[in-house]
DNA sequence: CGGGACTATGAATCTGGGG
DNA sequence: GCCCCAGATTCATAGTCCC
């Protein structure tokens, strides 16, 4: 879509997308007035009311945006946000102050960031994005499992370590000149998205930009909503989208977690015979003995219920994962895990 | 001192002090108990120091402390706060409202964060460091050569990798329990204190804790003044202090930084498009052919998982190097081995 | 004394579905 | 909306103990 952001998102149902990616401006135009961008504040009075009313300005700007947002997006959507320090407070703190959830930032480590010329400050070699929930109570989707396989098998941490948008990535007109200041990364957006959806669901992206967030959605078979401003870069924008081929729909998956797999009830194997009902079963250093009801239930001592119940009575634990608990005796001595049994049925139920 | 934040700032002299670090209260929302998968309880912060009623109330408190912060502050000094998502974006935006001029955001990349134990989220890996003037025009000091030269001649960029404060320098009573929940490392003040002062300048921390500040500020040659309210943490800085020897003033403290490991998983290079999403791995011999998801799975056949799982499973072997294991095939029709894509990768991950 | 096994722990807004 | 309960879930360090 090409338009004003807010009037564009007030246009769009409530409820209806999956996740969203903000990347908003933060010297930008309001309602005409074309603001000051900072290094123009030469006057050297310290003028605080002058600088209140810029904040104010973009605070009010944020808060109308983020509101049509919020509306659109789905209960268990969430939220991405992406800012550096001169706007990224704001943008959190607004955030929170609508009732959104945070559930991470974010840290995009640049490898290849503008140095500081000036030896001033410390390189600024960073972005920060916000993660949130709609809401404290929300259902998201977090694809765990997918962001640690993408991680060496281990969890995926708070900072990402992501190139800049350089190279054949890079959209430049045919003078050379790069088409958008702030191009993002694809790597960047791949993360983002594989993380919080998944395939078939919408995306929408409020300031599209170079497209960037669309040509990633539809590479990984999702679908995407973008909304910009500048007919140059919605222009761009869907040039580049014509030449992305989505891959596969197998390879487009996130690796489900076992949250999201079939249940299995443990009495399946007992009625099917895997685990006989009238069996032994044990915990791994053979402390304790249980008996196998008809029924699905175990019996060790006084303690009787499910393994979970049983498991966690013997071990005198608030808990307990019953399926990593309890073994059962081979006729070779060897101890097997009953998670095992479930795998092998997991076929139907 | 130990008294009140607010009523000892307001007790100190306008425009006295050089530097100011401030460790404010995060003001968490811990909804229960969180147990790691081994069933042991995680030590909350649930002091009633991080309590706040609400965003309103916790605001006033930022505002009311950051204003004497800055009256107490020189006119060409500079402020650090450190903060969490929990509350970083509410202090950065106060800091600007009252007029301060940031001049970076610094992440604290912890080396060995607490993992996410039930597997909802991002680990939770770093936290934010907000480094400003007390206003737009200031003449602050800024140690340039000296962070260059404490980052091997490469300039000082805006994300810090340092491990949590544990082992030895971790403050623990005589039963062995640590006196402070949230002690920060020294290395992290180390290197705010050698960034932004001048041996003999004076270092102020409103919320000393347990004495991080003045520990890292003495030694370095700096002068130093500590507000803390509880009397136990007070009494527990007054004694580390004690045991601090100045560092003469000529001597080149080099801190112990350790190398942090250039860990490439194979999921980065999927996201980055060196080896795409949707496209087929091989094995030396062609016998087996995997495609790449998304996430950086392989899928071959039943098999789901990383390179190294998956490239085990084929052969039926209780493990494999996937990374010696896989190949492209390129257009030439020769065989590539994966592992020689990580070279590619400059930096690290 | 070295190495391997085992244990402890860190600023944490840490579940979800069915009845 | 509330209650109940099945069952999913951890990484880097440091310290201790035992062989």
């Amino acid at each position: 879509m090409v338009g004003d952001c807010i009037e564009m998102l007030r246009s769009l149902p409530p409820a209806s997308v999956h996740a969203i990616f903000a990347d908003p401006p933060y010297n930008l135009q309001l309602r005409g007035e074309l603001r000051r961008p900072d290094d123009s504040l030469v006057d050297a009075v310290d003028d605080a009311w002058d600088r209140f009313d810029d904040f104010a300005a973009y605070d009010a700007f944020t808060r109308e945006w983020l509101t049509e947002a919020r509306r659109v997006l789905r209960k268990d959507g969430t939220l991405w946000v992406i800012g550096a320090y001169h706007n990224v407070f704001r943008l959190g703190a607004t955030v929170q102050d609508l009732g959104f959830w945070i559930l991470n930032d974010v840290i995009w480590r640049k490898a290849n960031p503008m140095p500081n010329f000036r030896g001033r400050r410390f390189t600024n070699a960073h972005e920060t994005l916000i993660w949130a929930a709609r809401g404290p109570e929300s259902k998201y989707r977090f694809n765990y499992a997918a962001m640690k396989a993408l991680n060496d098998d281990l969890q995926m941490r708070s900072d990402w370590f992501i190139p800049l948008c350089t190279g054949a990535e890079r959209l430049r007109d045919v003078k050379g000149v790069k088409v958008h200041p702030t191009q993002k990364p694809e790597a960047l957006l791949h993360r983002v998205i594989m993380a919080c959806t998944a395939p078939g669901e919408v995306v929408l992206d409020p300031f599209l930009g170079s497209g960037t967030t669309a040509a990633v959605a539809k590479r990984l078979g999702r679908r995407f909503i973008g909304i910009e401003r500048e007919p140059i870069y919605a222009e761009a924008a869907k040039q580049r989208l014509a030449a992305i081929e989505p891959i596969g729909e197998s390879a487009a998956q996130t690796l489900p977690s076992k949250r999201e797999q079939p249940r299995i009830p443990f009495g399946v194997l007992v009625e099917r015979g895997l685990v006989p009902a009238g069996s032994r079963l044990y915990d791994r250093a053979r402390r304790y003995e249980a008996l196998v009801g008809a029924d699905g239930t175990l019996r060790c001592g006084t303690a009787t219920g499910s393994i979970h119940k049983v498991g966690a009575a013997v071990q005198d634990a608030p808990s307990c994962n019953g399926w990593a608990f309890w073994h059962v005796l081979g006729r070779d001595g060897r101890l097997r895990v009953i998670d095992e049994f479930r795998t092998e049925i997991a076929g139907g139920v």
